[in-house]
DNA sequence: AAAATAACCGACCGTTGGTCGGTATGTCTA
DNA sequence: TAGACATACCGACCAACGGTCGGTTATTTT
C-alpha cells in the first residue's frame, strides 16, 4: 500500500484546500459541491468516495484549520515565562489569527450551525478550548470546579473580540481591553 | 384598508409561528419551504408574496424571537434597586430564557451563519446587546471607551454559559460562575 | 362602475446534494 | 505469477430544493 494510498491522500488534500477556500469565501450554504468539483477537476463519484457528504467535507476542513491554528498558538506560547504570560500571549495570538477570514468564517461563524453546537464544541475541546483551559488552570486564578465553564466563557469572549477586530480593525483597543479583562480575572479571586 | 390588511397580517403571523417551530426543531438547513407550506396550508406563491425568500423568513422569525426575549428581560429587570442588581438579574434571566430551544437554535446557533455575522450583530444591538450595554454602563465599572467591546465580550460569555446549561443542566453552577465573574468585573477596576 | 391593489394560486424551472453501477489500476495472497 | 481483492475514479441519473411567474379572485380606492 503505497502508490495508491499516496494518490488518495493527495486528492483528499487537494479537495480540502479548495473546499477551505470556497467555504471561507462564500460560506457553507453558498458553496456548492458542483463548484468544488469544477475547481478540483474531480468527478462527483470520486469526491463522494473520499468524503461521505458536504457536512463531512466541512468537518474535515474545520479539523484541518483548527489543527493549524493550534500549532501556531502553541509556537507562540512555547517560551512564556509564567502561566499568566502564556495565557496573555495565547489569547492575543488567537485574536491575531482570527484576523484570517478562513478562521473566522469556518471556525467561528459556520461551524456551530453546520455541525451542530455539540459537535463543534467537541472539536474545539481538542484544540483551542483545550489549550485555553490548560493555561487558565495553570494560573490558579479560578476554582477547579468552575474551571471548565470559566474557560468556555473566556474563549467565547475572546472569539467575539476577534470577530469585532476583523470588522472594525481596532486591534490596539482590543489588546487593551483583553489585558484589562485578564487583569481583573487574575486578580485576587473573590471566590465568594 | 382593513379586511385585506388584517387577513395578510394574520397569514404572516401564522407562517411565522410555524416557521419558528420548524427552524428551532430542525435548524435552518433542515427546514424546507415545502414543509412550511404544507404545515401552514398556504401556497408557494402566497408565501413568496409575504416573504422575499427563505432568508427573509428566517430574519423575520429572528426579529420576533428577539423582541419577545427583550420584553421578558425588561420585565425581570424593571424593579431592580441598583445597576449591579439589574445587571445580575438581567444576565440570569437571559440564561434562563436561553433554556428554550427556540432561542438557542435560532438566535445563538443559526443566526450568525444564515444572516451573516454583521447582520446578526446589527439585530442583536437593537435587543439583548443594547440592554446589556446600558446596564453595564450604569454600573460605571468599565471605562467608556472600553464599554462597547466589554459588553460584547460579556454577552458572548453569557451566551456560551446559556448553551452549556442547556446541554448539561448545571443551572446552579452557572449561577455561581456568573456571580463570580460579575463580582470580579464590578470590583475596583484596574484600568492599568 | 372602473381602476388599482393586494392576497393567493400552482405549474414550471434551474440547481442542488446525493446515489449507483461500472471501469481501471495498484496491492495482496495462494 | 495469476487471480482475488481493494481502492481511486467516473458520469448518468434522481428526488428534493428554493425560487419565478403569469394568472385569478376579492377588497379597497377613485
Amino acid at each position: 500500500m503505497n502508490r495508491k494510498a499516496e494518490r488518495g491522500a493527495a486528492t483528499r488534500d487537494r479537495v480540502l484546500a479548495i473546499a477551505t477556500r470556497l467555504f471561507a469565501e462564500h460560506g457553507y450554504e453558498g458553496t456548492s459541491i458542483e463548484t468544488v468539483l469544477h475547481e478540483s477537476g474531480l468527478s462527483r463519484g470520486a469526491l463522494y468516495h473520499h468524503y461521505a457528504g458536504k457536512d463531512a467535507l466541512f468537518e474535515a476542513v474545520l479539523e484541518a484549520v483548527e489543527t493549524e491554528v493550534g500549532r501556531r498558538i502553541a509556537d507562540t506560547v512555547r517560551d512564556a515565562v509564567s502561566p499568566e504570560q502564556a495565557l496573555r500571549l495565547g489569547v492575543l495570538a488567537w485574536i491575531r489569527l482570527a484576523g484570517d477570514e478562513v478562521v473566522r468564517r469556518i471556525v467561528l461563524v459556520d461551524a456551530p450551525s453546520v455541525l451542530g453546537w455539540e459537535k463543534w464544541r467537541e472539536v474545539e475541546a481538542r484544540h483551542a478550548f483545550g489549550m485555553l483551559r490548560g493555561a487558565l488552570r495553570a494560573t490558579g486564578a479560578v476554582r477547579d470546579d468552575h474551571l471548565g465553564m470559566y474557560a468556555h466563557m473566556l474563549l467565547a469572549a475572546i472569539n467575539e473580540v476577534a470577530l469585532l477586530v476583523a470588522r472594525t480593525g481596532e486591534t490596539d483597543r482590543a489588546e487593551r481591553v483583553v489585558d484589562d479583562l485578564l487583569g481583573r480575572l487574575l486578580a485576587a479571586p473573590p471566590s465568594r
